[in-house]
DNA sequence: ATGGCTACGATCCGTAGA
């Protein structure tokens, strides 16, 4: 089984990006995130002509996640239970007796910032939410956009980004607790390159001198963890004309 | 140097992303 998860930074805009992936990469399930699309005007049919079902909760101009998988949805949901969001960054559902949460967390714009208590927030919500769904489904995987570098190798230029958002401590403290739940980073269970990021700047030719940041993850319950046989990031889509600035991330499961 | 791209929904600029 394949799994992935790309932010694509406006589903309609990256739609042929997304299907020429789609038929290269042949992953089984990919999370979805910043679909910036509503339920509505979903391409329910282009995916389905591409091969693959999908569960969505969107919504206009901001946020919106999904699920694509060549096998059935099944319990599908969205939102995280008992937290009360107007915006759409979780969709959830078991594929093949995998449980599959797609998020996208917030950015967090600035430390100290409302949003960042918003962000601080939304991620204690969501682990107590994985915890819960961790006790149903020992086989769970967590794909998204976390919007949280979580160490130094993560980010291309430490002593620039130190105590900025999206490396912060708190943040950083945040997406541990996660991992404390027995969830495992898949990217981090195999030697990488060194400087391998999920996300650049699209201003001042990030890509180019590969001025990114590793936020995108797909964590691992232990159950997958030991069945999980490689881990990488996709460069190739953001090489492309248009590209979304963030990059696919990759988690092959035996 | 606090800018710089890109997408969006609304104009001909503001908001947001990271």
């Amino acid at each position: 089984m394949k799994l992935a998860t790309w932010n694509v930074n406006s589903l309609r805009v990256r739609l042929p990006h997304l299907t020429d992936w789609l038929a290269q990469a042949q992953p089984d399930i990919v999370c979805l995130q910043e679909l910036k699309c509503e339920d509505a005007k979903f391409p329910r049919t282009e995916l389905q002509a591409a091969g693959y079902q999908s569960a969505s909760s969107g919504q206009k101009t901001y946020n919106g996640v999904a699920i694509l998988s060549r096998s059935p949805l099944h319990d599908v949901s969205a939102g995280i239970a008992g937290f009360q969001d107007e915006q759409k960054r979780v969709v959830v559902a078991t594929v093949d007796g995998v449980r599959v949460i797609c998020v996208y967390c917030p950015n967090g714009q600035a430390v100290g910032s409302e949003k960042y208590d918003y962000k601080l927030r939304w991620f204690a919500a969501l682990k107590e939410y994985i915890a819960a769904e961790l006790s149903r489904h020992p086989m769970l995987a967590v794909g998204g956009d976390f919007n949280v570098a979580p160490e130094d190798r993560d980010v291309h230029d430490p002593k620039a980004w130190e105590g900025q958002v999206h490396v912060s401590a708190p943040e950083r403290a945040a997406w541990r607790a996660l991992l404390a739940l027995g969830l495992k980073d898949s990217f981090r269970l195999f030697e990488q390159p060194e400087k391998t990021y999920s996300w650049w700047d699209y201003r001042m030719m990030g890509f180019r001198r590969n001025a990114g940041l590793r936020i995108d993850q797909i964590l691992l319950s232990a159950a997958l963890a030991a069945r999980c046989t490689a881990s990488t990031v996709d460069k190739a889509p953001r090489k492309l004309e248009r590209p979304s600035d963030h990059a696919p991330v990759i988690a092959e499961i035996s």
